[in-house]
DNA sequence: TCGAAAACGATCAAAATCAATCGAAAACGA
DNA sequence: TCGTTTTCGATTGATTTTGATCGTTTTCGA
């Protein structure tokens, strides 16, 4: 036995472990070496850690909980023209003033913008984003969930329940995604349940802002979600069609591209 | 014996050590080393400074309130009897019948509850709880959310908004967790925000099930929940005193120790 | 399908840490 | 200066954490 003088505190530890699960997988041979502590030790982390969901435990280690989503459909989007899509959100973010509440819609050029205010304490979120929750979920604004129905493909949350938190709060800018945009149709999506919801937030915001790529351009989706007049604002990348800025400008919204 | 001058005075060794756990983790040890006085004297500013809120103690020392680490501390004291609330779940999940409604309430033994029935299509779930709905993200029942402002420390929704979404359903069966239980104050938890949304949940069930583990008998918390009278059956391990469960039989709630 | 190797969980003992107590020294007020 | 209060250090017994061992389970290749 004779137990060495422990050369960091537990929570530190765990800590430590969870960076390194989060990189990918960690098995519990390289963690001890690592860390410089029994097996034993490592395996008591771990049981505590996947009790908090900070990790989840699989035969010979552990493997990220965020992982298990990323792998799904939704990173798949995440990947794609990620460049634009950063680059849209932190345009976005500086739209952004102090003490302001803000709606955060689903999508992954959203969920960036989500990211970027973790260390906002003055804000307050509304969102019906899971994803977009999680990101907050630690630290960061205020968060305030609409509730609704779980949509899986999008993890958002949608229906008519949604409209019965959505009808108490008003937000000064709504951060929108849409899956396509277009001068005739407007704004279009996959989902009227979506679409509904998309809609009823832009009634309770002061101000609209389309975060949308370039390719989502002349793309023309099932469900209807508003048209240009509702949109104050169109954040998208410089991909975009000047001659579309243009046409897109005469309907009313500002167009701003990175 | 044989007290030393005191270098210095209390209150300037409490803020050093306060700058130095502000680093991230302090060691008592090492404290005791750079400050030149006892562990005692070590331990009683700490507990001082926990007292404030301006640290966190741990085993071994202690941890700043702001870092990151202080917040997987937090819940360190859900990780103890995951035993009994495991079995606990596992008891309440046989209780669920098939194409029921059922809610899930925050907690950790809940949660266990939850992980369960990401087989199951048939039922349809509503939480308030972030973790639970993770849980069933990917796949499982119906999931609907109840909003509401996203309370931290539990990631469960709390506050007026939630009641929006709660009063437009129903559910069979509410799973709920407590943080205190006794015979005289019936159940109590701490934050009344959460105290509240229980007990909206109970309006709308037709079963309430309470699951929480022996180590919560005869706890009294700060914000009232509710009587026994709401309470359809209570899910417990085999430590709760018998006596206790007799007593509370007579107030109405079936009992189950598992 | 079987068997070996790896990994796991449970348990126990050692070491470190902790909480409680007591007595002494310093600080304080008169 | 005297008596009181506060602060501090040492001791002791309890608690927590950690590492080692052992029997069991899981995994993977033959």
């Amino acid at each position: 036995m004779i137990r060495e003088a422990c050369p960091v505190l537990a929570p530190q530890r765990r800590e430590r472990i969870r960076t390194l699960v989060r990189e990918g997988v960690a098995r519990v041979e390289d963690l001890r070496k690592t860390l410089k502590v029994s097996v034993a030790t490592i395996r008591r982390d771990l049981e505590v850690l996947e009790e908090q969901g900070k990790v989840r435990r699989v035969h010979g280690g552990a493997v990220s909980t965020e992982s298990r989503l990323e792998e799904s459909v939704f990173d798949d989007k995440t990947t794609q023209s990620s460049k634009e899509k950063l680059r849209i959100a932190e345009e976005a973010y500086r739209m952004i003033e102090r003490e302001e509440s803000i709606f955060i819609d689903g999508g992954s050029t959203t969920l960036f913008l989500a990211r970027m205010l973790c260390d906002r304490n003055d804000l307050t979120v509304v969102t019906n984003s899971l994803r977009a929750a999680l990101e907050l979920a630690e630290k960061g604004p205020r968060v305030i969930l609409t509730g609704g129905e779980l949509r899986r493909i999008s993890q958002t949350m949608v229906g008519p329940l949604t409209s019965a938190v959505l009808g108490q709060v008003r937000v000064d800018k709504a951060f929108m995604g849409t899956m396509g945009f277009c001068l005739t149709n407007g704004l279009t999506t996959t989902d009227p349940n979506e679409a509904y919801v998309k809609n009823l937030v832009a009634e309770h915001a002061n101000q609209v802002i389309l975060l949308a790529d370039s390719s989502k351009a002349e793309k023309v989706c099932f469900a209807r979600v508003s048209d240009w007049d509702k949109v104050d604002c169109l954040v998208s990348d410089d991909k975009l069609p000047p001659s579309f800025a243009k046409s897109l400008r005469k309907l009313g919204p500002k167009v701003r591209m990175t």
